[in-house]
RNA sequence: GCGGUCAUAGCUCAGUUGGUUAGAGCACAAGAUUGUGAUUCUUGGGGUCGCGGGUUCGAAUCCCGUUGACCGCCCCA
C-alpha cells in the first residue's frame, strides 16, 4: 500500500478495465462511421485564452491550467469543442459540406470528483457543420441514440430529452425579458428539477440580480417548462405562446414550430420515436447554445447525464473564424460506463490466444520455436510456457488460455516428422507433417 | 472551494470492554502428478491495519491532523 496513488480523480486502465473501455469506444466509432462521420485528434495542451474566449473568465476555476516553461498560460482540454472549432474555422473554405466530425478523446477538469464524474474522462464528440437546418438534428440524434443502443440497451433503458432555446427566447422575450435578463431566467429553469417544487426558491439568483418578478410571470415560466413528453403540442405551445405574443412575432414562433415538427417527423421515420421526448425543462448549462439543445439520460437511474448537445451557430464566428451554422454533442465514458454496469451490458475479454504450444523438454523447444514464430508470422495468436513444465500442466494452461487448439511437440512426433494437433474442445487429436502446420492451422482457425 | 460518512491481503470482509505473532473465503503460486485439461487435498507468498502524530504498560481498536474514496452543496462545457 505505501508508495504511489494516481492523482485524485484520475484511473488507471489494467487489462481488464482497458479491455470494458475499447468495447465502449469500438461501439461509439462503428456508430460514428456508420453514419458517414470522420475521426480527427487534436492537442490535449490548448492556449488558456481559448476557453477563456468561449465560455468566459469564469472557467478557469474548473480548468486543469498552469503556466508552461515559455511563460504560456495553458491548460489540458476539458472539452472538445473549441478545439474542433478552430479546426473546421481554419479550414472552413476548403471543406465539403456538411461537414461531419467526430472523435474520441480524453478531458481534464478541475473538479471534486464524485460518482460518474472524475477529473480525467474520455469523451466521444460528433458534431456537424455548416447545416442550419433541424436536418443536422435528426443525424446527430440517430447517432446518439446508435451510440447507446450499440450496447444492447432499450427505449427502456434511456432517452433523450430534446428542448429549444429559440422557443424560449421567443417566449421569454414576448413576457417582456430583456436580453439580458432571458440567460438568467434559463438558469433558474435549469434548476427547476433540482430545487423541486417551490420554484419560489429557484427563482432567488434571478431576483438578486434583477430585482423582484411577479407571480403571475414566475408561474408562466413554470408552466412553460412544464411542457413535455405527452402534453406538448405544437397546437398547445402556439396557443400558450400567442396569449403573450406580439403579432409580429407569431411568423417566427410558426417557422420554428415547423422545424419542430420536421425534427420529430424524421426521428420517427427512422423508427427512433420512442428514443425521444420533448421536455422545455432541458435549456443546458452554458449561454453559447442557439438552437435545439438535447441530453440523455438513464430512464430509471441516479445517473448524471448520459450524454449532452445542441446547436451553437454562433461559436465559430465568436472565435474569429466565419460564420458557420454548427450543432453537436458528447457522450462520456464514465456514466456510460456505470450505466453498462448496471444493465450487465459490460463486455468481458475474449480468449487472447488461438494456439497454444505444447512443449515436451528442451530438445522440442527448439523445433517448437520455429514452428511458433511461423505461426505468429502469420497473424495467429500463439502461447507457449516459458518453462518446462509436466504435460498435465500444459494442457491445464491450454484449456485456461481459451485456446482453440493445442500443438504438442514431443519426442515421438518429433521422430516421426509430425506435430500431434489437439482439437481442444472435443479432445480430437491428429498428426500434422511439420511442413503443413502453418496452412492447416490457418485453415481450421478460419473454419474452412 | 464547503459539509457528512468511511479507510484491515489483489478482491469481499471478520477482528470481542484496548491485551500474545492481525484472520477467513476467493484469487495467485508450488506440490501430490516427467505424455493429456476435471475434482480434491497439502503447502506457500502476500499486511509498517491509508499516512503522520498523540494517549496508554500495551492501539487495527481511543484522540488530533492529513490523504483518498463515497454522499450532498457549488459547478456541470
Amino acid at each position: 500500500m505505501a508508495g504511489f496513488q494516481s492523482l485524485p480523480g484520475f484511473r488507471d486502465f489494467p487489462p481488464e478495465d482497458f479491455s470494458r473501455r475499447q468495447h465502449v469506444f469500438r461501439v461509439w466509432r462503428s456508430a460514428a462511421t456508420a453514419f458517414g462521420f470522420q475521426e480527427y485528434d487534436a492537442p490535449v495542451l490548448e492556449p488558456l485564452e481559448l476557453y477563456k474566449t468561449k465560455s468566459g473568465d469564469e472557467i478557469e476555476a474548473q480548468l486543469f491550467s498552469f503556466k508552461d516553461k515559455g511563460d504560456r498560460e495553458v491548460s489540458l482540454r476539458p472539452e472538445m469543442t473549441p478545439t474542433v472549432c478552430r479546426m473546421v474555422g481554419e479550414k472552413a473554405g476548403s471543406l465539403k459540406r456538411p461537414i461531419k466530425w467526430f472523435s474520441i478523446a480524453e478531458f481534464y477538469r478541475y473538479e471534486r470528483a464524485q460518482k460518474g464524474r472524475l477529473r480525467a474522462f474520455h469523451q466521444f464528440n460528433a458534431d456537424i457543420f455548416g447545416e442550419a437546418g433541424p436536418e443536422a438534428e435528426i443525424e446527430l440524434i440517430a447517432l446518439l441514440i446508435q451510440c447507446l443502443a450499440g450496447f444492447g440497451l432499450t427505449a427502456d433503458d434511456f432517452t433523450i430529452r430534446l428542448s429549444d432555446r429559440n422557443l424560449w427566447f421567443y417566449y421569454l422575450g414576448a413576457l417582456g425579458f430583456t436580453a439580458a435578463q432571458i440567460p438568467a431566467v434559463l438558469t433558474v429553469v435549469d434548476r427547476f428539477e433540482k430545487a423541486g417544487a417551490p420554484q419560489v426558491e429557484a427563482f432567488k439568483p434571478y431576483e438578486e440580480k434583477f430585482g423582484p418578478l411577479d407571480q403571475t410571470t414566475k408561474n408562466r415560466v413554470h408552466a412553460f417548462a412544464l411542457q413535455s413528453g405527452k402534453n406538448f403540442s405544437e397546437q398547445e405551445i402556439l396557443t400558450r405562446w400567442l396569449q403573450d405574443a406580439k403579432p409580429e412575432a407569431r411568423e417566427k414562433v410558426s417557422a420554428r414550430l415547423a422545424d419542430f415538427r420536421k425534427l420529430m417527423d424524421g426521428l420517427a421515420d427512422m423508427g427512433l420515436k420512442d428514443f425521444v421526448e420533448i421536455d422545455m425543462m432541458v435549456v443546458r448549462g452554458l449561454a453559447y447554445y442557439t438552437g435545439f439543445v438535447f441530453e440523455a439520460f438513464d430512464r430509471k437511474g441516479d445517473l448524471r447525464a448520459l450524454a449532452g448537445g445542441g446547436r451553437y451557430n454562433d461559436l465559430i464566428k465568436k472565435l474569429g473564424y466565419t460564420d458557420l451554422p454548427a450543432v453537436g454533442f458528447a457522450i462520456g465514458d464514465v456514466t456510460t460506463g456505470l450505466l453498462l454496469e448496471q444493465r450487465g451490458l459490460t463486455s468481458k475479454p475474449g480468449p487472447a490466444t488461438d494456439v497454444y504450444v505444447v512443449i515436451g523438454g528442451e530438445v522440442e523447444r527448439k523445433a517448437a520455436f520455429a514452428d511458433i514464430q511461423a505461426l505468429r508470422a502469420a497473424g495467429v495468436r500463439v502461447e507457449y510456457p516459458f518453462k518446462d513444465l509436466s504435460f498435465g500442466k500444459q494442457f491445464k494452461a491450454a484449456s485456461e488460455s481459451g485456446a482453440k487448439l493445442a500443438l504438442i511437440y514431443g519426442g515421438d512426433e518429433l521422430a516421426h516428422g509430425v506435430v500431434k494437433l489437439r482439437n481442444l474442445a472435443d479432445r480430437s487429436e491428429r498428426d500434422v507433417p511439420r511442413g503443413q502446420v502453418v496452412a492447416m492451422v490457418r485453415s481450421l482457425l478460419t473454419g474452412h
